[in-house]
DNA sequence: TGACTTTGGTAAAAGGTTTTCTCTCTGCAA
DNA sequence: TTGCAGAGAGAAAACCTTTTACCAAAGTCA
């Protein structure tokens, strides 16, 4: 029975460079210059310092490197994205980004908790990161914690930062207008707008884009980011005499859900009698919905890496211009607009 | 122009132990034991030191503390869960768990890439990680990585492990029978069981925990996760001769709401007509299902809070025994399945 | 008064790595 | 033979904190 117990692992040492110089028989600033590829000595003596490095299976101790460096190779990554939906991709980014450098990322979530984001950013800053991504899953709220005056460089990702930062967000209006003019090209003219509540920033500059592109024909639905009001304000348009649409533009891919639900219990086939465009590709939503959805991408991954190479950039002290950064988003086409392959 | 320039905010100096000591007009070992509560002193030089040391805002560097105390008070999660359905609960947990700890989490998310999660896993120990969280989004799969005869403990959850480690999975025969038996209860007796792959061990455990509870009436239909196989399957019921059941039992939320979209097509009433229930409670699909769906909650989170304690447990050489604790799972009601309230 | 304990505090080592400075050769020109 | 340059390598400091060992002064007991 007491073997059963699982114990740390039998504490094996570690191997340190004293090791390693031991073994190679020569001093620990010879071994740490040899591993390091600095200072002058023969090239046999590396090799063999490399070598028996390698042998012995010595790899160097990132706290006691960082605590002389100044550099932990470690950076924070703060959001209040519960569900992950917007974190998840700009995360991946950053760490496919990073992971190349030797940087290792902490993901924070703080909820919309003030206190808890104080004690994660406290507890990142004793850890003695790097820098600091700030995420969100809003690009017009900040995150409730003040990242101003800290002691490490903050890059703002997909939220509102400040403005002597860097910052980096989609370009909605890019998005919308890509989806309004693939829907003119393929020949849809009456196109309705359905998406979120008025007081997202965002919402208007898709709604405001649309209207550009999409030329006289303005009418632009707001409601909630809900499949249900995606169902609800279909059945109105449907349920209004007049002429009907025969494009639906959605602020998102859940609202674009619950209108190709609304269609199709009306008998109307989508694309067929009427083209429906996502925005975010979500792809639990838009790939399974049937049609798939044809949709807006932010590029959210792009975000986070660029994100992750300029807090890089910032902590080793290379200068990097501040302001806002709209990267371009990409039109996902799928079934649900047709057009592209009729009636494949 | 050059004033736009971004640097790495003002290198402010970072203040150390000694800063405090010189403040307080006493040792820095004073200063030390002052702060953590050891040693002993005059009560008032302890007050003394501890005001001068949060008025100048002093932080102690916690790479220089872990590398005495070969403690990092970090830990890593590695898991190739993409999407973060299984994985972002469980980090949650973990992160609220020990964030009281002062632990930190490096989240590693791998895919399925063996190269990745090996670079991965040698950043995490080069970092001094004081444990590892493996997870996934399979029970009866390992992650593409050797993490045996690592010199940190690691613990297994939601992911198949070693013998010899401790392993946290949900208890999936308990939540099929919570299923089932909520069922029975509202009267339901004609329960098929519409679910995933084959080659899923979970996908057994529920179906054999739904066939020993549902009693003789055993109907298992064997698909895919998707929405359109629960779609597909519920229409091969309907389409062909013989007794209908009233309540469909399905492997997650995605087939529990094809299949509530293929009864509404029918015109067959949920839950009046057909009671539906789901597994996995992921709230994006099981809350915006019309109507919502009653599903099976796994608990991930504290399924999570779990694996960081013992985890942080090992960590501190406190002994775990070794093996696999199946959590129970939890049974969320909606109105997929009416009965609890009756026509509210 | 002498021996011993307690109190309040300091000096120094340890932890693993990098970097700067110094030292000792060897070879070569004067 | 002296002087010198440069190659190769080692000693030591530095990073910041914790901990152990130690010391001096003051109090206690016989």
């Amino acid at each position: 029975m007491r073997e059963d117990i699982l114990k740390t692992g039998g504490a094996k040492k570690r191997i340190t460079i004293h090791d390693v110089a031991a073994a190679a028989g020569v001093s620990i600033s010879t071994a740490s210059k040899a591993l390091n590829n600095n200072g002058r000595m023969g090239a046999e003596t590396r090799e063999r310092v490399k070598r028996v490095a390698s042998d012995i299976g010595f790899r160097p101790n990132a706290l006691a490197r960082g605590l002389l460096s100044k550099r932990s190779f470690t950076i924070g990554l703060l959001t209040n994205d519960t569900y992950g939906r917007f974190t998840l991709p700009v995360m991946a980014g950053v760490s496919e980004a990073l992971v190349d450098h030797g940087v290792s990322v902490f993901l924070c979530a703080i909820e919309d908790d003030p206190a808890l984001g104080q004690i994660h950013v406290e507890a990142m800053l004793d850890k003695q990161v790097d820098g600091i991504i700030a995420t969100g899953k809003r690009l017009d709220r900040r995150l409730p914690v003040d990242l101003s005056n800290l002691p490490v460089p903050v890059v703002y990702a997909f939220t509102e930062g400040t403005s002597d930062s860097v910052t980096f967000r989609s370009d909605d209006a890019h998005g919308a207008t890509l989806a309004v003019e693939w829907l003119l090209q393929i020949g849809r003219r009456r196109i309705v707008h359905i998406t979120g509540p008025k007081d997202f920033f965002s919402v208007h500059e898709r709604a405001d884009a649309y209207s550009k592109a999409a030329g006289g024909s303005e009418a632009v639905m707001y409601g909630v980011w809900s499949e249900s009001w995606g169902h609800q304000a279909t059945a109105e348009i449907w349920n209004r005499p007049g002429e009907k649409p025969n494009a639906l533009f959605c602020g998102n891919d859940q609202i674009a859900r619950g209108a190709v639900d609304a269609l199709r219990e009306r008998g109307i086939n989508v694309p067929d009698d009427v083209s429906v465009v996502g925005f975010d590709n979500w792809e639990i939503v838009a790939a399974q919905t049937r049609p798939p959805l044809t949709t807006v991408d932010m590029e959210l991954k792009e975000l986070g890496r660029q994100a992750g190479l300029t807090v890089l950039a910032l902590a080793e002290g290379r200068p990097v211009e501040p302001g806002v950064r709209k990267l371009p988003c990409r039109l996902v086409v799928r079934q649900s607009c047709g057009g592209v392959s009729p009636r494949e």
